[in-house]
DNA sequence: CCTGACGATGGTATCGATAACAATTTGTTG
DNA sequence: CAACAAATTGTTATCGATACCATCGTCAGG
């Protein structure tokens, strides 16, 4: 930057300013830095002016995975709200893994992001920790924390799993089951089964028909499977809800493969309006969440949230609740 | 630091190694200092070290779309690869957009990566010689382009989709059809047109059966729309080659809606071996190219770069040549 | 008992920008 | 044209760590 400012005749303040949009320089001087920064390749080096300036640009997005669409949707919200703000994004993701959203937390931390959006409302206590004394702006997304650490976008997956069982009784099915993973990772996955739960229970249909398959991320293939297990272990099932769509289409596939008619045999729902349930056939019924905009609202929060801080402002933490819709499609 | 330091009675100097794996430091030292650091909650700053060490510890990936699959299972690679060497990956997406890729490599730039990963062979002339002039490793992956920059791990896109044109040939196709996007902006769907326009010549088959629908990444629907039109269009046609499985997945689903038989009426091939294309009935030939593997290797090119780098060595660039497969299942 | 090697630790300069304030120039108004 | 405000530019200190070199013990070998 001095050689730009010796070239151009100036300090290397004035070319500080003039590659700031908000700088107070004069149109000739910035034109005459700018050609000079364009003459010699000059790149500003943002990583020494974090340092002075206490602020790294940086907004830490915090995901289960960067293969679900539904989670890459968010990031890309995210990024459309923060581009532009001079903002970039830091990703990372935790395979639905506690342990790993801590270190996670850990290392991003490190760098000193303005603020961090975490994908779950549920975290390891010293996560929980780390993210309260950080000193930055918490978003907690897609989900609906009990005990919130700072901001809020989500919604509740128990709700919504639970009127999702309510509209399969309402079209007439009695018997309904519930496909999710083995593991208690997935936190969203759980409330998922728990919302099932609550369905069934007032609506005083028969309980317990939960088949659990696999680590998260549960993967279509293993729908086909638990969809096999789940109609030997109870034949009389006439609906089955999946906690993803993708392990509701690999169920709807394996039906096929088996001539199980979809509905008919058995009804199948999902959850998350991924495309390939607008596209496969039948269609599959399932909840849809607006991902993108959890990731957009996330951003706008942070925004604010870092805008707040810069200026001393100190307002209370900002919460708001998505919708979801329950899309009946073919399937069911 | 300088507190934890004061804290620990020691100098700041002495907790920056305690902090570092490689750092001589006895063990002593060590554990009270770390002791320290857990006491006070002290969380080092590597924007600061960034700036002294004159390496960020981050490794810049630019992917096409963070929503394909393909990709993204590439981005987790390129992370298994680094992370435990210190590196953090900065991951942005172009959109298959040229011009984004530009603007996002040099945003990138400005973070002064250790090294920067590319998913693509072609750039603007301004992102070239961004690359070429930043002095830090640049891996170009997903492609083999005709003119490196540095070190390359990818595999030819057209040789793919010929081997895959042939593959059918054999099967007894003979009026061959080519679904993709409108843009030229994704240049691999381009290179894989360009590998089926070369197999259909060499083989004397019917040239110039190409649907272009769309702007990438070609959706399901997408695929669904094209080969209605393709069928209208020329109803002679045998089978469609898509530029990937998810537009290949779309048309069997139309072709299902619509009666067609897959194959029979028609057969349907893809590009990437998506898991869908593995779980859905009927299962897409297509062709795979082991993704993470893509990544992986990337990844570990960086590193040796890096270190070539950091202990002053200057060996030439490495190109890798991943392999890729001809998967025949039951849509052709 | 001296010497040199080595391990552990400390002191100081420095990385490359920006904040904060000072200085200078320009413009405006009565 | 004086006087003051506004716009523009410069100077200096600083952000928080690490590189580099110096220092101080300790210990083995002669």
């Amino acid at each position: 930057m001095a050689e730009v400012a010796a070239r151009a005749g100036v300090s290397a303040m004035t070319v500080s300013r003039a590659l700031k949009s908000d700088g107070a320089v004069s149109e000739e001087t910035r034109g005459r830095i700018l050609a000079t920064v364009e003459e010699l390749g000059y790149v500003l080096d943002l990583s020494a002016g974090a340092l002075s300036s206490k602020r790294t640009g940086f907004v830490a997005a915090v995901i289960p995975s960067i293969n679900n669409s539904n989670f890459s949707d968010t990031a890309r919200g995210i990024t459309e709200a923060i581009e532009g703000q001079g903002l970039q994004m830091l990703l990372g993701y935790t395979d639905y893994d506690m342990e790993k959203e801590e270190q996670l937390v850990r290392a991003m931390l490190t760098r000193r992001p303005d603020g961090i959006i975490v994908t779950d409302g549920r975290h390891t206590p010293k996560a929980r920790r780390m993210l309260q004394s950080a000193g930055i702006p918490v978003v907690e997304t897609w989900d609906m924390p009990a005990d919130p650490i700072d901001h809020v976008v989500g919604f509740s997956n128990a709700e919504a799993s639970r009127a999702l069982v309510h509209r399969l009784y309402q079209k007439g099915y009695r018997n309904i089951a519930f496909i999710g993973g083995a593991s208690r990772r997935d936190t969203r996955g759980a409330d998922r089964r728990l919302g099932y739960k609550r369905a069934v229970e007032e609506l005083g249909l028969p309980v317990g028909r939960t088949i659990s398959f696999g680590n998260p991320p549960i993967s279509m293939q293993q729908g086909g499977e638990a969809i096999v297990q789940l109609i030997e272990q109870w034949p009389d099932v006439d609906a089955a809800v999946c906690v993803s769509d993708l392990s509701a289409f690999g169920a709807i596939m394996e039906c096929h493969r088996r001539g199980w008619a979809v509905p008919g045999r058995i009804a199948v729902a999902g959850f998350g309006d991924f495309e390939v349930s607008r596209c496969s056939w039948p269609r599959i019924t399932t909840v849809a969440v607006d991902c993108r905009n959890i990731g957009l609202e996330a951003g706008r929060v942070m925004l604010r949230a870092i805008a707040d801080v810069r200026d001393g402002r100190r307002p209370g933490p900002e919460t708001l609740i998505v919708p979801f819709e329950v899309i009946e499609r073919e399937s069911t």
